[in-house]
DNA sequence: CTGTATCCTTAGGGATACTG
DNA sequence: CAGTATCCCTAAGGATACAG
């Protein structure tokens, strides 16, 4: 008898363990902050980020978020042979939380990147915007995101 | 040349990666919930959750998270054989982040747990609440976390 | 350059025994 | 019961070769 099999933790059970599940990696966060903030969408990009993911480990991240309708790869009209990566609506959704972990991260960082914006790419005043104006910041930062995509 | 070593990722670079590093982990989040939520305190009330965490990675998450600064673990003086842990200022911080998770789940969870409050032990209305008053919110619910500790 | 496939290492973590 | 220690296995993921 074989009990070590886990089964996965997700759907219908507490809503933690349901987005742990599905982003609760090394690596997707990381691929949606380089969407969102860095505009990266394609392959290339992604393996390019600082953090050195591996190619394999990318493709399979790419994988599962497509499955999960978290981004959506799309043929790139402009070079069919590769493929543009973009955020679902399902992924837009997870911006507030990713502004609430890089505020987290300011706050109690002891060795922040003193210069230039927060995070690389994003807005300037970012924090202090996120308490202003909560729901204007996301959308403005998903507008920019989506006009780069055109 | 030992190549394959990778250093953590942590201070000084991304505040995402920032985060991970000391929370990205299948199991952290969980114990937090279960502060939060749960009311939970004690190490066998953390072995009990649903997810049943094996005792040693609790212990391993536990000495982690204090380490860290994110939770305090201090003697019980009902009983001086074992510990209480309960957040320390930068795990009371996570809350929003967690919150947002909660709200994310639920809106993309297909097999949601249709009774009740959205996650057990959470305020009734947390998600209206969520939008209407947001700090009020979270405030209440630390507040709630910390009259248990007494 | 965009990905896929293969091989291999290691950290995460499960089962369980054990100590106070 | 609270927590530690040990043993072992699996899956995440790193290096690299390869195909289109």
């Amino acid at each position: 008898m074989n009990k070590r099999k886990q089964p996965a933790r997700g759907s219908g059970k507490c809503p933690v363990t349901f987005a742990l599940d599905i982003f609760g990696d090394k690596w997707s966060l990381i691929i949606l902050r380089d969407i969102v903030f860095k505009g990266k969408r394609h392959y290339g990009e992604f393996l390019n980020s600082a953090e050195k993911i591996s190619t394999n480990i990318l493709a399979s991240r790419l994988a599962k978020l497509e499955s999960e309708a978290v981004i959506v790869k799309t043929r790139d009209t402009q070079n069919l042979s590769r493929f543009v990566y973009s955020l679902a609506d399902k992924g837009r959704d997870l911006l507030p939380l990713l502004l609430d972990m890089i505020e987290w991260s300011v706050k109690y960082d002891p060795q922040p990147d003193a210069s230039g914006p927060v995070i690389s790419g994003a807005p300037d005043r970012l924090l202090e915007r996120l308490h202003e104006d909560r729901d204007a910041l996301i959308a403005e930062i998903i507008t920019g995101m989506e006009e780069r995509n055109q």
